[in-house]
DNA sequence: ACAAATAGCGTTTTT
DNA sequence: CGCTATTTGT
């Protein structure tokens, strides 16, 4: 497709085109903060299935979240609308993409499963495992932490050391815990990826070799994540890569440090850079190269653009209304509320800001997941349905007759003994799920499947979310049977399929309301706000302590530096900063020294003031600077201390020189500050807080800086 | 049964 | 560092 080479590739810049055309077997691309690594990633897909030939089937796309992979899917088919879907069932997450080669490729047998095993969520394999301890009598130090435990325990790969550090059973634990899972045909997320490792490992005729493997935001992938890519790369695909190293901020769930440094030794990948920033104005381009690690080549294309502003508050609730007015400013200035955001660094601050922007009327949305499990009533009802499916999931089925809230109400001990000895007869809805699989394809439409099971009395219609859950039910049949609809198997199969998507993909049964305002403020924590991008962008609570949070390793202290990276570089034309002078016990009271990285050249003065505060707030306030500034001076004097003890010896030798060239240097350049009443005057002495001013026929006034009505000339 | 010793957080979150 | 939950020792 000729046409592909002309219109496509011109688009994009020379460092871009590079990327798309390198024909290197292991490429690697460090593409910097908004230079268009999707665009490439994709360009890469179309230049590979257009020019080169490639069947979109024999690429594998791994991204680490569904957003990103359903991103790069959509805009696949917005560029050709006639490509079918199915085509692209090795374009998505690194999991469901596992999924997908069990499922269709890979002899799951070998490990005990069957061809219909189920995804389980760590919730329940948590259940499991406390149900396995009890069993058989295990010995499990620090059952509080047990899932931490597991995690680190179901890590160590080596067959043979297998004795604990606490002397404990936690081993003999982790291999019942995989027997089980496999008798009972679940899975977690861990075992999706784990088990497609070891299938993949061994040479056996899999008719499984992508020539293709691309990867997204390569910077995140954790060990398990680099066996797969390594995997298929051994079954002889080629790999291209793009990430960025000074976007790492998921280290603490373990995405391996230094993986450019890695892949590029293992796989000898040529690794290319695409420099070229093209979202954010220069100014703010500025500011956020002053926050990364290596001399990385950034670069910008646009016009310097507005100052970052630097906004001091009293705390959290005023700068919430300062920012509520800001907003509503900037809206009426034509930037829709959608385009605006509000960063935070935990996610217990947004509670202050959620307030005060309902009550000021401005629309907002809060981005905080929520999956079936969350919600009682569909986490009994998807239980419901995985045991109707799998019989061998007993846990299911004492779950669903032993709920509280629904179901047949009775006893654990009498769930286990139906469920287990399979009784029938001694419960109505335990007989329903055994007889589910029979009529399961006559079933006309999820209206049948709700009465099938009774559904109107078991979902306990005294209760007080009677209404609700119904609905919530409703909508998940509905969604469920869509879904089938969509797939070309048969109906216990798609639901199945339903089931294990609804794991990992979550549900949007209870999206509607939420999605209803498009255009609103986005509050989130600088975590979340990763490879998303606004054109106003606030963060607020810029302490010490907060941003950046207390850490305990210089590790950590550098993640903190690469999570305020992300957070400035999200905005295209305006970044607002704030800081409180009376954080919670938390922070430490002013501006946090990531706000003195900024070259002042940069930020806007700060001479306007917050919104009016009475007379006692102000005493407050200004009693609040004091001790500041006590505090402040104090850390001065000790940081200049160990200053002066390091640079002892070269002070002495360049006494003379400096003595010559304080002679020669000039003085000071006066500064001139504007009065409403005292008119124009010179500056005589300033500091951060207070500044001393000399007017003509008032003599020497004194002022505090932020609630002066100075203005610099 | 009680006291002393010890381990491991703290925040961020996707699948 | 300082706190809590848990284990260990008496």
């Amino acid at each position: 497709m000729e046409l592909y080479n002309e219109k496509e590739l011109d688009r994009l810049n020379p460092y871009q085109k590079e990327a798309v055309l390198d024909e290197s077997p292991a490429c690697i691309v460090n593409a910097n903060v908004g230079s268009g690594k999707t665009t490439v990633l994709i360009s890469k897909v179309q230049y590979l299935h257009h020019v080169k030939k490639v069947n979109y089937e024999e690429m594998t796309v791994l991204t680490f979240t569904n957003k990103a992979a359903d991103e790069i899917k959509s805009r696949l088919l917005a560029a050709e609308p006639e490509l079918p879907v199915e085509k692209l069932r090795g374009f998505g997450t690194f999991h469901s993409t596992a999924l997908y080669y069990l499922r269709e490729y890979l002899p799951v047998e070998k490990l005990g499963y069957t061809r219909d095993f189920l995804v389980i969520d760590p919730e329940e394999e948590l259940e499991l495992a406390l149900d396995l301890i009890r069993q058989h009598k295990l010995k499990i130090k620090y059952k509080n932490r047990l899932k931490k435990r597991l995690e680190s325990a179901m890590a160590v790969r080596g067959e043979e050391k297998k004795v604990s550090k606490y002397q404990d059973d936690i081993f003999d634990l982790v291999r019942l815990l995989r027997e089980e899972k496999a008798s009972q045909d679940k899975m977690t997320f861990f075992d999706l990826l784990e088990n497609a490792n070891l299938l993949l490992r061994e040479e056996i005729g899999i008719s499984l070799s992508p020539k293709w493997v691309i990867v997204d935001e390569v910077q995140d992938s954790d060990s398990q994540q680099l066996v797969f890519l390594d995997r298929l790369v051994s079954r002889g695909a080629n790999l291209f890569a793009v990430g960025d190293p000074n976007q790492v901020i998921y280290s603490w769930r373990g995405s391996a440090f230094q993986i450019f440094y890695t892949l590029k030794h293992k796989y000898r990948a040529k690794e290319l850079t695409l420099p070229i920033n093209y979202r954010s104005s220069s100014s703010i381009l500025e500011a956020a190269r002053c926050f990364l690690q290596n001399g990385s080549p950034l670069t910008g294309v646009r016009e310097p653009g507005n100052k970052i502003i630097v906004k001091r508050q009293y705390d959290a609730f005023q700068d919430a209304c300062y920012l509520a007015g800001r907003i509503k400013k900037l809206h009426r200035e034509g930037t829709p509320y959608g385009e605006m955001a509000v960063f935070y660094r935990l996610q217990s601050q947004s509670g202050m800001f959620e307030d005060v922007f309902s009550r000021e009327g401005i629309p907002f949305e809060v981005s905080l997941k929520r999956t079936v499990g969350d919600v009682p009533v569909l986490r009994w009802c998807i239980r419901l349905l995985r045991f109707s499916l799998n019989k061998k999931d007993t846990p299911s089925g004492i779950y669903v007759l032993a709920s509280r809230e629904y179901g047949e109400g009775i006893s654990e001990k009498k769930a286990k003994e139906i469920v287990c000895n399979s009784k029938p007869g001694a419960s109505l809805l335990f007989d329903k799920m055994c007889g589910f699989s029979r009529i399961c394809e006559e079933l006309g439409n999820e209206e049948a499947l709700f009465s099938y099971f009774e559904l109107e009395r078991y979902l306990n219609p005294v209760s007080a979310s009677y209404m609700e859950d119904r609905d919530a039910v409703h909508r998940l049949f509905q969604i469920m049977f869509d879904y089938v609809k969509e797939q070309q198997e048969n109906r216990e199969a798609g639901m199945r399929a339903f089931i294990n998507s609804s794991s990992l993909y979550g549900l949007d049964v209870l999206r509607e309301e939420i999605s209803e305002e498009k255009d609103s403020v986005k509050l989130m924590t600088l975590h979340a706000s990763k490879g998303l991008e606004f054109s106003c962008v606030f963060i607020t609570g810029v302490n010490y302590g907060l941003i950046p949070l207390k850490t305990r390793d210089m590790d950590g202290e550098e993640e903190e530096r690469r999570l305020f990276f992300v957070g400035i570089t999200r905005a295209k034309d305006r970044l607002e900063l704030s800081y409180y002078t009376n954080p919670g016990e938390r922070a430490m009271p002013g501006e946090s020294r990531y706000i003195r990285m900024i070259p002042p050249r940069l930020l806007e003065g700060e001479e306007e003031r917050g919104p009016a505060v009475s007379l006692q707030e102000l005493k407050r306030q200004v009693q609040e600077q004091r001790t500041q500034v006590q505090e402040r001076s104090l850390q001065e004097q000790k940081r200049s201390l160990q200053e002066q003890e390091r640079s002892l010896q070269e002070q002495k030798r360049s006494l003379q020189e400096q003595k010559r060239s304080l002679r020669e240097q000039e003085p000071a350049p006066t500064k001139r500050v504007r009065h409403p009443r005292y008119g124009t005057g010179v500056v005589v002495r300033e500091d951060e807080t207070m500044l001393e001013a000399e007017f003509e026929g008032y003599g020497t006034k004194e002022f505090i800086k932020a609630f002066s009505e100075l203005e610099y000339i």
